[in-house]
DNA sequence: TAAATACTAGAATAATGTTCTAATTGGTTA
DNA sequence: TAACCAATTAGAACATTATTCTAGTATTTA
């Protein structure tokens, strides 16, 4: 096998072995020496390519959000109606998370201190997630089938109620699963965000 | 001065000391050594109160959780209509966030890994907490002034996009505060549970 | 083939959370 | 008041564990 990916094989056997430790325990108590045996990996080897434990936490959570950026938007992004996108990405949440739950945790728990360069480079595919979705919203937002709000605000309502029943389920504190509840969630986040509602008062 | 109130004074003080060091770095990178320094505390003191660092980080958060709790209530449950307790409890979640930004932080970065003794303390808490809660809620969702959902969906649908906003702005992503959008995220928040809206497709 | 580069290895080190024994203090009781 | 006891304080010693460092090995490139 070639070095490339020789190399690349180790990182992501890493990095899936971190996942299981860091959702289990969280990142402090898993142990370097833990995820070295159970990955098969040499201290010097670990330490080349991630720097130090962190590391390894921010490589998880930055694949994690890219995997979980691209597929929502594939799930809005071909809707033609507000409503259907809408909903359809509320969906895609609560299915991904009930799918996906290990990571749906590890992401959640805000656990990871970024250092600076994976702050920038989270801020950056935020940003370019945050522009699709926004180019995505504009058309509806015009057309007033959606509220005029202030920018930062679509995520929080739309996404707002499906991530905290996330956090509640994926604490063991529900039993019904976000994929269970995923139609109210939708229908809520719809109507969060519609416009037409009755007029404030 | 009374043992006790040296020793519950040292307490608080060492809380006090340690909520900055969390909210600034998180608790894996904030030192036993720099809280003891900080708060004028030999280790032994430290130890013999908190068992732990994690033991202090779980006081901290029993207390904040707590605290944001009494009050939360105080602002519900006076309120007779559906609709002045909805917005009203949302109002509140954004002020305080505001303005104890600190103790939100840390209360929202869900760092802390609780052992089973603070899990059951905090589980009684949510319990009780819930409770009134749903006391409040039932002669609404009778009255047919509200949705009636499955009992876990209130909270998340009502605070979920607060608490969402809420870490955004936190984490430096938005400009405006939670209390300078709180009439948005209230209104928000009635939408999505209020009866009589639209019906569903 | 030679040189450079990327990677692996694991012993040694350093940082830091925690334990332990001894001393002290404040409150309680005889 | 004096003697005693429990709660608390103190900090040196210890143990754990993340990280560094030096040396060596494989792979690519010129």
């Amino acid at each position: 096998m070639s070095r490339k990916n020789q190399t690349s094989e180790l990182k992501s056997r890493v990095m899936e072995v971190a996942l299981v430790h860091f959702s289990e325990v969280g990142i402090e108590r898993t142990n370097v020496s833990d995820i070295l045996a159970d990955a098969g990996c040499s201290v010097g080897s670990l330490y080349h390519h991630f720097g130090n434990k962190e590391g390894i936490a921010e490589a998880v959570f930055v694949d994690g959000v890219n995997q979980f950026n691209s597929r929502l938007l594939a799930a809005l992004l071909p809707r033609r109606t507000a409503s259907t996108g809408i909903k359809a990405s509320v969906t895609f949440c609560c299915e991904w998370v009930t799918d996906q739950s290990e990571l749906a945790s590890f992401l959640l728990s805000r656990e990871v201190r970024f250092s600076d360069s994976a702050k920038l480079e989270l801020r950056a595919m935020d940003r370019a997630f945050g522009q699709s979705i926004y180019d995505w919203f504009v058309p509806h937002v015009k057309s007033g089938a959606l509220l005029e709000l202030p920018k930062g605000m679509y995520v929080p309502l739309i996404c707002g109620p499906t991530l905290e029943y996330s956090r509640l389920w994926l604490s063991g504190r529900n039993s019904r699963s976000p994929g269970d509840v995923a139609s109210i969630l939708a229908e809520a986040a719809w109507q969060s965000v519609k416009s037409d509602g009755e007029a404030k008062p």
